[in-house]
DNA sequence: GTGGTCTAGACCACA
DNA sequence: GTGGTCTAGACCACA
């Protein structure tokens, strides 16, 4: 289920809290799913146990997952909600990108029909 | 000229890149303009002269500015071009974003509008 | 009667003591009472056995019950009278908590305020 | 500055955040002001530079400074008032615990003598 | 078994 | 020098 790029530049724990957070958004994993145990996905992924137990701090401390001593960590209820609403939060965030674009003479068309097909690509995945 | 945001989470040589850059695209900067002085900027900017050194180090590797030891550093002729050029490039790296979004449930009609806004607000501006 | 709160930071254990502790300050349980078994405790909550044998045996170790081998768990005599001594040395835990309302610049009108708030709303209760 | 309670159950790297906060409502840290590097804590407290980090990572995480890498942790400018309106939100914590006291048959009056007394302790400690 | 904290030690990016 | 990430490994509380 989870995946790590090694390579990537964005740390290890940032992949997992994304990733997890992408299963939900997917539905993939739905509220009060349980995530696999800290210690099985440190096995399963070979990366160090401490790294996980980040990544699941960060999610709980988002309100995504809520962890339980001797229990393990479980999606949240509020987790969709919370997730959709932090999504477009991050919606200023490209803002900065597109006037790039602009800057460099990308027209909007351009930027129009680049996210038509991003959208069409993926309503056909879905 | 040159303003730093020393809270933002982004390097500072990297602000310094992308200003330079802008700079470029805007027309405020042109071929065979001489950049400040590492010294000078320090100083303006109360940055570290690594740090600088360092920008302009990276602008160099790009081909958007070249340093010629003695004489300082000057924007290079192919630069409005190679920015151009690399600008497109990153086009891609917005698709994931974008994909989250979509994920989010934010319609491609709410993008589309969001850009045209910041074209709208950009063409004030300029 | 018992109600455990899974997503509370609380440990299960020690929701359970204070339970049982608030049941007896209340007069819902009193001496000689026999609490329910282990057993039926834990099917009932959905709860780990070794979780409510441990909050047993840490009410046992206050003297607030006293367990009898194959008989269960009966409310001590004593209970109510050490509860009430207990709960007056617990006085000074929120001192701390009280000093940091006051650096925070609550004033103290606004704990009174507070606290008569509480008390009123128990009454009302009760 | 920073003193450790090895003995106490609050971990040390929340003893850490409390004890900054409350430099800061304390007025002995002021926004801008710059705390000691994570070796230097570490080194002076003999704890583990990642234990140091975790708190600091806590502390930027709740905008009452912010880290920047290469430079230091910064008390940030709405510190202050960040810190006012959590302790503020922590004031339903110490509901439950009155509730046990008033259960405990601690008077009503009994507490505002209690919260009176600190009052005046701190008054003259300032 | 399950999460949480902590030490020791290394390595990287940035200033 | 300064923060950030990560591994290896230990120990504790809780269920």
């Amino acid at each position: 289920m989870f995946q790590i790029d090694i390579i990537s530049r964005t740390p290890v724990y940032e992949q997992l809290v994304r990733q997890t957070e992408k299963f939900i958004l997917l539905g993939i994993l739905k509220a009060g799913d349980k995530l696999p145990s800290v210690r099985q996905l440190s096995a399963e992924l070979s990366v160090n146990p401490n790294t996980i137990q980040k990544a699941f701090t960060e999610l709980d401390r988002r309100g995504i997952i809520f962890s339980v001593k001797g229990r393990g960590n479980v999606v949240s209820d509020k987790a969709l909600k919370a997730l959709e609403v932090s999504r477009r939060s991050e919606f200023s965030e490209i803002k900065d990108k597109i006037k790039d674009f602009a800057l460099a003479g990308i027209s909007r068309d351009e930027l129009h029909k680049y996210i038509d097909e991003i959208y069409d690509e993926m309503g056909e995945q879905k």
